[in-house]
DNA sequence: GGCGCACGTCACGACAGCGTAACAAATGTC
DNA sequence: GACATTTGTTACGCTGTCGTGACGTGCGCC
């Protein structure tokens, strides 16, 4: 639920076994390919919270994967960390220009690698790395479960919950109904979409304390937007 | 279980004697092998709480006893500190990529070795290092198998010892019925997720004092925490 | 052997939380 | 201002989850 999904595109099969291992141990839920079009569906599929590529693959070159990952409308802000077997400075320009996250060297420790993706996480999405985030008045533990609002504890309800901790992700982007569907309910369940309404009055109802705004903002036509800052 | 169970991998017998000696007067349970194949018996047959491992030692290289460590699934995450007579660099990488935590080269004093020990104990599992853990009004002494609140005694069996442990090991933090059945029962023990509930119900009933609110919070739809001070 | 203890499982009941529909209110359009 | 569209709000039935008591079993101890 909470432990963050890696992607790992490896085709050394042993690093690959190397890097699953150690990063299960860490608690993340690792699928691992050795091939770029596999890589690409299950991207697809089930999106990552982060991949890892390997540079060289069979199938699709990584330069190749990583730009149709940015492609795909369900995978392009997912953040990328290419490895790679050269240090070779041309390959580094080319791997970030692509719109990779970071950059790791081959040989590398699996302690570095993991240190690595917990940076790239807590800089893109703090609540994967089990770290607090905080909106204006708001605050969010995921680890602890836990909702604060200047302090004082605020009872939530397990979607209402998933609800705030995505709006909580991006402060202040505006998300559909069906966005926020796809985000907090899941991307295959069929639910209606005015049923976002009712969740949301929900959180509203939740969060609300006298003498404070309400920080969910209705964009008419648009959907829903928690107020950054 | 309440000493620390060491496994000690050495080839060199005096030396080996000495940490033996030492760590048995800091109140460890070591057990000694000079065989890598040994090694694996006797982690296999009794768990280790962690491992010190020669790296060169005769019938199966440490690197190689390390791997095999962690490809069985109970032995997966005991603690390696791995003692090596060569500061090389390019073991040190290829020692941690195999899943060691910590590392010492030869020659070290017994005090360093004792003090590393403690520090991986600490992080891995803080009760392990015989500390007696605090969160809010409840005290577990893990030596004495012991806990109180408010000061007075409570009666407990050894699930829900363990139970409250894991728990005070990671105080408010949330964990679902699942990781608490890998947590406390093990991994790979295929017992009911439901009977997770009972032992919760019973170790609220072992802690219950009247007068003072229940401090194991459920988090409906996601598992159990133990309220953090 | 008899006893007590701790354990794992089950079944039942309670209820929180969910999704939906229906109606009220607000907002935008002409 | 009249109308259409979008959103807010409420009520309601239903499902899934949780708490709880009871039961059978295995094990060690006396």
């Amino acid at each position: 639920m909470s432990a963050p999904k890696l992607l790992l595109v490896e085709d050394d099969t042993a690093l690959a076994e190397l890097v699953e291992y150690r990063f299960r141990g860490e608690g993340y839920d690792v699928r691992t390919t050795d091939d770029g079009d596999e890589a690409l569906l299950l991207a697809a599929e089930d999106t990552p919270d982060l991949v890892l590529l390997d540079w060289m693959i069979g199938g699709t070159s990584g330069i190749e994967v990583c730009r149709r990952l940015r492609r795909n409308k369900s995978t392009a802000h997912v953040p990328i960390i290419i490895l790679t077997a050269r240090s070779d400075e041309d390959d580094r320009v080319r791997g970030l220009e692509t719109g990779a996250d970071d950059y790791v060297t081959k040989p590398f420790s699996p302690r570095e690698l993991i240190a690595r993706v917990g940076a790239v996480l807590r800089r893109v999405r703090p609540a994967l790395a089990g770290e607090t985030i905080t909106v204006g008045d708001l605050a969010l533990d995921p680890t602890a479960h836990r909702v604060t609002r200047r302090g004082q504890a605020i009872k939530i309800g397990p979607t209402e919950f998933r609800l705030l901790r995505h709006f909580m992700e991006h402060p202040g982007r505006v998300f559909s109904r069906g966005q926020l569907l796809d985000a907090v309910w899941g991307s295959g369940s069929d639910i209606e979409l005015r049923t976002v309404d009712v969740h949301i009055r929900r959180l509203r109802q939740a969060i609300a304390i006298p003498g404070a705004a309400d920080p969910v903002r209705t964009v008419r036509s648009a959907g829903y937007a928690l107020e950054g800052v």
